[in-house]
DNA sequence: CTTATTGCAAAAAATTTGCAGGTAA
DNA sequence: TTACCTGCAAATTTTTTGCAATAAG
């Protein structure tokens, strides 16, 4: 489902195949983030006898294509998204609800201030979780 | 060995046994990360019969004491240290080694930045890692 | 004394790997 | 055709848990 996923495939060079297809549609169609192991249950339930480890499998190599980033929380599994800017994720520790904030310059933002106070190390890649309040939770008191 | 350490224990409240305090005393005489697996290692050399279970539980009961934070960095498994302020961690990507940026209210600031950015979400605690290259290596070409 | 903690063993959770057959390019 | 990918099974790695014996306060 989805000639505009597979063709994100083919545009990254990588090798298409159904598996890769339903594991990447997953992730694009919804914008979420998932575990490996949500992603296998909504994947296989398109494609029956889709193994979990070729799901680790296909994540890697999206990955590796750039489509994909992995986070890791603060607790729980690695959650994989659809890579768009890096950008640091606000976990709920009521509801457990992930989000991501406003403002979408944030990512540079933080790493410019981090770079400035840490002379000598040079940072590439930042990967930041906040934890805290949504304004749902907030407000249901 | 460790009075010192000891006393720690003591003055969070903690029920203090020879366990706890071995595992403390690797974090808090060396001040570095470890995995519950290196501090295993480490206090294990200095109580026979030491249990890796028993590391993990003692870290927990650290944490909950207030005197341990852990982290979990973009690879690898968990990491434990002496708990100071909230502050980023910079994993180099040449000789894998962990270290902290020079200011020390860098965490102050990311924090700020993050949840200025972040309207309707209180973000109270924040967990960074930088990926990059660290000083040493950079010099070493 | 009373309750929390430990060692021991086993299990659970998360992720990776080897291999033989199948499939994309 | 040819290298890459998948299913399947099993192994690894990391972390947690149950329980009886032990030790801390």
């Amino acid at each position: 489902m989805g000639e505009r996923n597979i063709k994100a495939l083919q545009e990254c060079g990588i090798r298409v195949t159904p598996q890769r297809a339903h594991v990447w549609g997953v992730l694009a169609e919804s914008g979420g983030h998932f575990t490996a192991e949500e992603i296998w249950e909504r994947a296989g339930a398109l494609l029956p006898g889709l193994e979990l480890s070729t799901v680790y499998r296909s994540l890697e190599a999206l990955g590796d294509a750039g489509l994909v980033a992995e986070s890791r929380l603060p607790e729980g599994p690695r959650v994989f998204e659809a890579r768009s800017s890096s950008h640091p994720h606000l976990v709920c520790v009521v509801c457990g609800g992930i989000s991501h904030p406003d403002a979408d310059d944030i990512g540079r933002r933080l790493l410019e201030t981090l770079n400035a106070a840490s002379e000598g190390f040079e940072v590439s890649e930042m990967h930041v979780a906040g934890r805290g309040v949504c304004a749902r939770c907030a407000a249901d008191g």
